[in-house]
Order: structure tokens, then sequence, then C-alpha cells
DNA sequence: CGATAACCGGAGCGGTCGCTCCGCTTTGCT
DNA sequence: AGCAAAGCGGAGCGACCGCTCCGGTTATCG
């Protein structure tokens, strides 16, 4: 009801301060993720929590409109390492390009695995499935990627490499690179060893995402 | 206070509901994680707040207390580990059942990397460390493990398993097993490709240990 | 058996959180 | 200028959390 393009234009006062709300909201869901608080983010923004929820339902529908860019500038990783002659060094460079967005976005974990009801990243995951897709077959045409990974199997490296940056923190900010190097060298063909468990299916990364909200 | 030997022996109502109390904590810190409320854990033993609170003197001390005998077995997996002939195969034993007790005992995430102000996890981790140590050096001497990995990428690994075994819960809860696997594939010396970032320092891992309490 | 110290339960405190409700103010059209 | 509609701020709700406090109960010992 409230971000729907409304009859009237906005009145002068209600833009600003909605622009206001999406500029700190932004710089705070960045900065420390997805449970600062909604208090927190419009005393920021100087503005009272009447004035919040009206512009946004509920907090899931801020966030997700606040992560619009982010939504934009993943996608645009996907396609640059497609664009990426060699087809390893794509797949290499989508996931570091991805979890850098997430260091400098830190309310961006857990989209990747659809976690949160939050309909724009839900459309982009849509968007973006195909081509990652075609990113992972390209790699493993290739005799790059190991021949046993499936798409299913993105949300583990999503997943671990999120976790390792949510923990290092401030203290270590660039270890998730090292965890990422060993994880990539472990998805090389000739690493490969057989692997004890089948991946999951695309049920079951749904029903995860599911019950994370 | 509460858990030192008293000089007297405990009334046979009082050491009746602490063993109540010690009862229902672990079988619910075990099945959902050391975030079940003291609330739910006293209502499920069937005492009150009081008497629980006079046993433990917080509930970080009550999860220290009913972790015990899973700290014993996480130390005896990796004495077996230890024992196994085969530095790779000791080093991929561990990991393997310590994990699984992790899935068995979801309370126990986190520990490993030093979370909570618990000090009977901090002196088994203590105690742990050289045969941890020895068990990493053995693997790497027999050219078996990557020469670069580090006591202290130790977290990554944990931080990594532990978070996808939370993720799949019981929608996949073999999957860990799948990311583990990658995991090892790619900590075999022969898949070794040089890593972008030096792993953290022992200061670095105990200062996160401590920031996360 | 009676005294008393130990033990009991749970209401309630002070803190989070997301979100609602409503009396007052401002804007922008007439 | 006047006025209704739109927008405003923030107190407060209800649901959690870990934890404290205290009046009533009960086990244990002389």
């Amino acid at each position: 009801m409230s971000t729907k393009t409304p009859s009237r234009p906005l009145r002068s006062d209600a833009s600003r301060n909605r622009e206001r709300i999406v500029a700190s909201a932004r710089r705070l869901f960045a900065a420390r993720g997805a449970d600062v608080s909604v208090d927190e983010i419009r005393r920021d923004a100087g503005v009272g929590m009447g004035t919040l929820y009206r512009h946004f339902s509920n907090k899931d529908e801020l966030l997700d409109a606040v992560l619009e860019d982010a939504y934009g500038e993943w996608a645009q990783a996907l396609r640059q390492a497609l664009a990426e002659p060699d087809a390893w060094v794509g797949f290499c460079e989508y996931l570091e390009r991805a979890l850098a967005l997430h260091v400098a976005n830190r309310a961006l974990k857990g989209v990747a695995a659809g976690e949160g009801a939050r309909p724009r990243a839900e459309a982009m995951r849509a968007r973006m499935r195909p081509l990652l897709r075609a990113l992972i077959d390209r790699a493993k045409a290739q005799g790059s990627l190991r021949d046993d990974f499936a798409l299913e199997d993105m949300p583990l490296v999503f997943w671990s490499c999120d976790r390792v940056i949510d923990a290092a923190g401030d203290v270590a900010p660039e270890i998730w690179r090292r965890h990422l190097g060993i994880l990539l060298d472990g998805l090389r063909a000739e690493a490969a060893t057989p692997l004890p468990v089948e991946p999951m299916t695309r049920a079951q990364v749904t029903r995860i995402a599911r019950a994370r909200r």
C-alpha cells in the first residue's frame, strides 16, 4: 500500500523524509547488517516511527527497497563473469565480486540463499538463475570445475563465506578471501574426490529459504 | 558460588531438582542450540526460576556444565584421530566426528572458535590445542595436508560447517558432509594453489572469540 | 515434634524488538 | 487567506529475553 506509485505525487516534506529514511537505512544496513533496529534508523533519519511506517509497511520491505541497487551490482558481477573468456576465471571472479559486495553491504547476507520475505530479491534470483547455471555449465565443460558440482551447491558457498565474513568482522576483514581460496581449490576438477552426499534438490533449497523467514 | 562442592550435601529435593534441570537443559540445548530460553528449560524441568538460578549463577554457566560430557567426546574424537595410523585419514575423521557431535548437539556451535564465556570450554580448548597442532603437523609431514594450512585456519572450517548445519536444519541434515568433502578436497596438498591472504594470527582468533560474548 | 535454615516458585524488573495509534502540524489547492 | 487532507512524531503495546527478589513451603536435625 505504501510504495505503490500514488495517485497524487508525494507532498514535499513527505518525499524529503522518505529520502532521508532511505539514506540512513542504506548506510546503517550496509555497515551493520539487517538487524539494525528500525528505531535506530528513524532516529538517524530524524523522523518519527509513524513516518517510517507510512513509507514502508514493514522492515523487510524497507530492506528490500534499500538493497535494490545492491541487487543490481550483484547481477552485474554475474554478467561480467560470463563475459570473461576463461570459464574458470569467470567462476572465481563471480564469487569474489559477489562476496566483496557482501563485505561492503552486510545486509546482503542470506539473500543468495533466499532468506527473508523480500520480493525484489526473489525476482533477482529468478533472473539470475539461468545465467548462474550457464556459468557453472561452461566451467564444467571447460574441465575446470568439478563435474559433480551442482547449482544447488551454491548456497553452501555463500552460507560458508558469509559466516566467515560475519565472524571475522573488523578483526580479520580479509580472511574470507583465504577461506574462499581453499573452497575454490576444492571445487577444481583436478581436486575432485567422490563426495559422500548428493547435492540438495531445488525443493530442499526452497524449503530452507522459506523456513528462514 | 553455586556449583562449588558445598560444605553440606544438597537437600534431597534440591539435588533432585538440580538433576531435572540438567536433564532438561541437556535435551533442549542439544536439540535446538544455546538460544533456548532459560524459562523454557525451567518449565520443562518443572521448577521455578529461583531454583534454576540457585544452582547456576547464569545461563552460560548452565550451558558450560551441561556441555561437559560433549567436551569429553570432542576430546576423545581428537585422540582417536591421532591414533589413526594414516595422518590424512586421521585429520578427516577428526573433522567428521567433531562435526557429527555438532549435529547431535547444536549447542556446540561456536565452542571450537571460543565464543561464549565458558571456562570449561576454554580449558578443553587449551588442552586440545597441542594435540590439534600435532594432528596438523603430522598430516603436513606426510605430504597430504596442504603446507600453508595453519592451526589458525581451523576456525574457518568450523564456522563454515556449523553454518551449513544450521542453515540446512532438518531439511537437509546430511548436506554438511558434502560441504566438508569439498573443503577437504581443497585442503589436500595436491589441490593447493597459492592463497591470497595470510592465516589469522592467534591474537586475531582470540580477539574474535572475545568479541563474540 | 518443633525449630530453623535451606529451598521453593513465579511475579516482576529492565532491557530488547517490530509495529500501531492518535493528537498535532504542515502543505498546497481553492 | 482559509481549510481539509496529508503528513508528522513519539508514546506505548505486546512479546520476547536474562535475571532478581521475596513470601511461603519443606526437609533435616536436636
